[in-house]
DNA sequence: GGCTGACAAGTAGCGTTGCTACTTATGAAG
DNA sequence: CTTCATAAGTAGCAACGCTACTTGTCAGCC
């Protein structure tokens, strides 16, 4: 998938994800991937400080913790987060609807 | 709708309404708004550059004319705008469905 | 005549967002 | 001893759309 597409989507993506439970950073790249058949393959750069934003914002609490000599900080869903999450569907639901209203019918649609 | 959440997708949507005829600045921002049931109402500001990018980028060719004293500047779409639009619908599609199935399955969708 | 509002186009500057490229560190495999 | 997967992070950039503003004509109203 075309890079940078995301924008303005990402913080709901990441949300979702977390909805299915607690995961660390490196794990929630590789959910985005497997979720999506590889088409969101997203750099550390782009979701590390997308966490930390919505750590900032009350969205996701994080822990740290060590597994293997390796640190690792885990981000779990707060309340506010789901609320936001409930917001971000609603909102991309109104967004699809009304772009898919221009780009989904085709000039050749067939029945 | 909330705004800025058209973020990489609107020269898609002014592709989209060219594709039904030519049409001057002014009137596009009419046409989004009506074929989108009021949910896009674009500023000036946003669909004005916008033009002027896709004319450097050749998409949209541009002619002037004055209708009843008023400057008009009436934009066309171009073979390779056509071309763009198609790809634009096709990663559009991809985008929908990528993020659709992280966001569309909501916890408790109903049959 | 003077005012307001719809029509019509435009620019400057800002804030947000995601990306590229890079750094640091551990453990396993060769 | 080097390379790769795991794990987290930062700095700086470019793109995008928005706010706020300017310029100008024409129609309708008082």
């Amino acid at each position: 998938m075309k890079a940078q597409a995301l924008h303005g989507h990402l913080d709901a993506l990441l949300l979702a994800v977390l909805e299915r439970g607690a995961l660390h950073g490196y794990a929630i790249i590789e959910a985005l991937r497997a979720r999506s058949d590889g088409s969101l393959d997203l750099p550390t750069g782009t979701i590390y400080p997308a966490l930390r934003r919505l750590e900032r914002a009350g969205h996701v609490a994080s822990t740290w913790s060590t597994v293997n000599g390796r640190e690792r900080r885990t981000y779990e869903l707060t309340d506010s987060g789901r609320r936001a999450l409930a917001g971000e569907r609603a909102g991309w639901r109104e967004f699809s609807i009304t772009v898919g209203r221009f780009l989904d019918d085709s000039p050749a649609t067939p029945a």
